[in-house]
DNA sequence: CGATTATCGTATGGTAGCGAACGAATTGAC
DNA sequence: GTCAATTCGTTCGCTACCATACGATAATCG
């Protein structure tokens, strides 16, 4: 967004952007024949990958809101892919677990780890630690700004 | 999201995602004073660096979907900052201008370049340009890879 | 023990983004 | 000149994200 601005830093926030919701386009994709969003397949992955798990750890597993993921698992639940129970301990807590179906779903699903590979698999070791090392400490000054005069 | 993926690669889209959202974050909280989002402050932003403008170059500018831009545009009319009217010209193409109170708010609205200032202003240039270039041929990866099968 | 504080999930309402389908207008091919 | 293809904007339905407010449950402090 706004390449055209004044300052050429302006340029990595487009890019930022750019990447992005390319991959995200690129996944939504690929799932739509299964009629999953990006983030639901996250949330499957996550599931599959740590076993049942109460929605907190997930929400901050996937560094997501608890409104937002609140509305996915609702979502996921609506397609009866995961079931939200509670399981006798905190009571403020739910569990969630995969439902047959959601397992069924899942071993349909191909692997979608081409798509890492694709954008950043031919990509210098070396370029990509400084890539990840600018985004970071960009991030955390951000973040540092934020809410914080 | 996932860095605890197998590859370290992964983590590459997972600070992508952490930067453009807290970006984002940062100026809608300081945009919330003026009730504007984000992407209607880069709408303002264009109309006000280059007058009067049609709203399929705007999209092109901003990177926007038509449908995308329409609502934005839709919200931006609804608030009476923007007028949408018809040049003469192509009758398909709608003309976007700055009405008063948009340019009386477009006053109000403090620099927000800080912004961007502090995400990448200390960074180094060498490391900056690495970056872009990592941004940029994944994203082109990404996107040769859409609906090219 | 009781009252305050913190945490977890939900609900609501908003912005932002995309795909698909549509009508209207323009352009191009023949 | 007519008909097909393209372009522009809108609308609909959906995912995803956040802030805010709320009720319910835990934990803590007195």
């Amino acid at each position: 967004m706004c390449d055209q601005a004044d300052t050429k830093n302006l340029s990595v926030g487009a890019w930022t952007k750019r990447c992005y919701f390319a991959g995200r386009a690129l996944m939504d994709e690929r799932l739509r024949p299964f009629d999953l969003g990006s983030t639901q397949w996250y949330v499957l992955w996550y599931l599959v990958n740590n076993g049942p798990s109460v929605q907190r750890d997930l929400g901050r597993a996937l560094e997501l809101e608890r409104a937002t993921l609140s509305g996915i698992i609702a979502t996921l639940v609506r397609k009866d892919l995961v079931a939200q129970t509670s399981d006798g301990g905190d009571q403020r807590q739910r569990l969630l677990t995969l439902t047959a179906a959601g397992e069924a779903l899942w071993r349909r699903i191909p692997d979608l780890s081409f798509i890492h590979d694709a954008a950043f698999g031919r990509i210098d070791e070396a370029d990509l630690a400084t890539t990840i090392r600018v985004l970071k400490s960009a991030t955390e000054r951000l973040q540092t700004l934020l809410r914080k005069d």
